[in-house]
DNA sequence: CCCCAGAGTCAGGAGGACCT
DNA sequence: AGGTCCTCCTGACTCTGGGG
């Protein structure tokens, strides 16, 4: 993805606020304005517009000076607290201004960045791009920050320099870029290329927020690291055990437990193993934190976080054995809090037991996380189309079309319209029962009782305009967690399966079943694929957990049932299979068709010689045959009349087909009901080709 | 009034599932 | 095959309500 930094990096320079001499309090008061502007819509803007001023004389007494993340925080920390009358906490709007501020003036020469600071500022954040975007000008809204840093980091390896609190200038910015944005090399590479670098190099703190802020946080070039690693990390625990001897009064929770820990670390750090690591978290683990600072009584959250803590410092320890001592041997380091279990095939579909628990369980849930559970589980929507969703796409009063079992159309049932995410500015067509649209509905009151009317209501965040999002969070922003929220809620459901295991649930998860059922019902690939947002058919094979009964109501009750049948191509060599073999072979082998022209893989339309392949005769067809189970005695009939015409013997005919029939059923209603039908951009689509195929 | 604990919430990083 | 984005987790915040 390309951004034009340069650019911006010209225009700021030639229409430049300020120069390399001292601000003047007017142009520091129009860049604040700025950055002020780019960050309106954030809950609490008061405090911070009373504090930008002071973050950006603070962010401009750091000109040309080496300073560690954590240091700067705390001092920026410090500073605020006494100049205002707020109690400043590690807030993270604030740390994103301060990034935002240090990024001003880093592209405004004024002040240059370390190692450690490049981290720092270059940190994804909505504010932050907000800002680049509409300050800057830079066009990087696509561009992830994480490349970003990828990118300044990478300009020190690719110009082959160990590293310089200086060296990174615009300059080297700009000619990165265009090497790193050139046809000819691979962006990913450079990016395996930085993984190394950044797993080498990057230690995480040991430092808890309770405790006294030390430079752990380290990010370094290998000189500074080798030089200093050993000893800082020796002198982070010291200090520990000392700060823990001291003062285990006034901080009686967290001391003995590093106090343990550091002294572990001291007496045994030049010859931890991995044995000795596991054993150790894993019998003391428990014992320590109920002897030594009574878990009962604190935050189990706390516990973890001191816990975590020194796991990384313990991960630094077998990792420094590892690489200063050389010594060989494997070393494989757990993360004893990283419980998860990936499934690390494709997600599965929700089988309809667990279906019908979840709906019984949802009853429990409050209004608004059984809408959103009605939700996902009713439109096989992606998690971030809903967060994305914008009130003037639900359709509440419009009549249209609603996709069920027996393929009825029912006016009296709207559709969403989804904006994309994965293809930007498509849309498409959720057509929707009467369920989730009292879910939506609850959604929608629930919006309005928090942000107030919502017609009149505008977006806050500029870029946004006027769009009107039903998902906001508290701080009226769109709700980019809701992943979160949605797993929280299934954990709360408490799903077990017939063993009576856990059962993790992801929003994600939906789509499979949703299309599942599509097919289940017979429902024609081409709707299906709108329905899921699918621009590639083959994506259907993806997500469809229904394959065998797929097939075996594709051959029982398809208009080519009598001869239908389903040929692999395997060398040349070509083989017929039915029922449970069908399925049994669908998996082995990728070149398959069936019997009356239906073709469904790219590679097979160079070598198809068969005569009823129509596939081999069309430029752009591309499809499974699942739609094939759907047709009636009626489709019959045209089908066949379809794939008996030149150039028409496509499955798109019978797409054509099944539209009109839908379009015959609709037209008939509205005329009986005098039914005002809206139509959006995809179905006036669709009734053009409606009309066109004769209807 | 403060303190505490728990519940709820949110941004960001990592990795890999999804999708073109 | 390479790009996009989902899901996980973590650190750290806010809110609430009870107790001193």
């Amino acid at each position: 993805m390309k951004y034009n930094a340069h650019i911006a990096n010209d225009e700021i320079r030639n229409n430049a606020i300020c120069t390399n001499k001292k601000y003047s309090q007017r142009k520091k008061d129009i860049i604040i304005s700025n950055i002020l502007k780019s960050y309106t819509y954030c809950s609490t803007k008061k405090l911070y517009s009373e504090m930008l001023p002071l973050i950006f004389d603070f962010v401009l007494k750091f000109k040309c000076r080496q300073i560690n993340n954590g240091l700067f925080y705390s001092l920026l920390s410090d500073y605020l607290e006494q100049r205002t009358h707020y109690k400043i906490s590690a807030h993270k709007y604030l740390n994103t201004l301060a990034k935002i501020c240090t990024f001003y003036l880093y592209i405004e020469g004024e002040i240059s960045l370390t190692y450690s600071n490049i981290e720092f500022l270059t940190t994804k954040s909505t504010a932050l791009e907000t800002f680049m975007t509409s300050i800057l000008g830079m066009k990087i809204k696509k561009v992830n920050f994480q490349d970003l840093r990828f990118d300044m980091l990478l300009i020190v390896m690719f110009k082959n320099k160990t590293i310089n609190v200086f060296d990174i200038t615009n300059e080297m910015l700009i000619e990165y870029r265009e090497f790193i944005y050139s046809e000819e090399e691979s962006v990913s590479s450079h990016k395996l290329e930085y993984h190394r670098l950044h797993n080498r190099l990057y230690i995480r703190g040991i430092v808890s927020e309770n405790s006294p802020r030390i430079d752990t946080n380290l990010i370094s070039n290998n000189d500074y690291f080798d030089k200093l690693a050993d000893s800082e990390v020796k002198t982070a625990i010291l200090y520990y055990i000392e700060n823990a001897k001291l003062k285990t009064n006034s901080k009686p929770k967290i001391r003995p437990h590093l106090l343990h820990f550091g002294l572990f670390a001291e007496t045994n750090y030049k010859s931890v193993s991995l044995q000795q690591y596991n054993s150790f978290i894993a019998e003391h683990y428990k014992n320590i934190l109920k002897e030594e600072i009574n878990i009962g009584k604190i935050s189990k959250n706390w516990a973890c976080n001191c816990l975590v803590r020194v796991n990384s410092f313990f991960n630094f320890l077998i990792d420094y054995e590892y690489r200063v001592c050389q010594n060989s041997r494997d070393i494989f380091i757990p993360n004893i809090f990283d419980e998860r279990n990936v499934e690390k095939n494709r997600r599965s579909n929700i089988k309809e037991h667990i279906i019908e628990q979840i709906r019984h369980k949802s009853e429990s849930l409050d209004e608004i996380e059984k809408a959103l559970v009605t939700i996902y589980l009713g439109t096989g929507i992606r998690l971030n189309e809903l967060a994305v969703f914008r009130v003037e796409n639900f359709h509440d009063n419009a009549s249209n079309l609603i996709y069920s079992s027996d393929l009825a159309v029912d006016p009296d049932i709207g559709w969403i319209k989804v904006t994309g995410t994965k293809i930007q500015n498509k849309e498409r067509i959720i057509l929707i029962n009467k369920e989730i649209f009292k879910a939506f509905e609850i959604l929608k009151r629930d919006r309005i009782n928090k942000f107030g009317n919502l017609e009149k209501m505008i977006h806050p965040i500029p870029e946004v305009g006027e769009a009107n999002f039903l998902l906001l969070n508290n701080s009226a922003r769109p709700y980019k967690t809701l992943g979160n929220r949605i797993r929280t809620i299934f954990e709360k459901l408490d799903l077990r399966d017939e063993n009576g295991k856990q059962l993790k649930i992801t929003a994600h998860q939906f789509r499979h079943s949703y299309l599942t059922d599509l097919v289940k019902h017979g429902c024609p690939i081409h709707l299906a694929m709108d329905f899921m947002g699918h621009v590639d058919p083959q994506m259907l094979h993806w997500y469809n957990h229904h394959k065998k009964d797929l097939l075996e109501i594709a051959r029982e009750e398809s208009i080519v049932s009598n001869e239908f049948e389903i040929k692999i191509e395997d060398n040349r060599n070509t083989m017929v299979v039915k029922g449970d073999e069908i399925n049994r072979q669908y998996s082995k082998f990728n070149k398959y068709y069936i019997r009356g022209g239906i073709c469904t893989t790219d590679e097979f339309q160079d070598e198809c010689d068969y005569i009823d392949c129509i596939e081999c005769k069309q430029e752009t067809f591309k499809t499974n045959y699942s739609f094939v189970s759907h047709l009636n005695k009626s489709m019959q009939h045209y089908y066949s009349l379809w794939i008996s015409e030149e150039n028409h013997g496509s499955d798109r005919a019978i797409y054509l087909l099944y539209l009109c029939r839908l379009y015959e059923k609709l037209l008939r209603k509205v005329e009986n009901n005098k039914y005002v039908h809206e139509v959006s951009l995809n179905f006036e689509e669709r009734s053009r080709i409606a009309k066109e195929v004769g209807l």
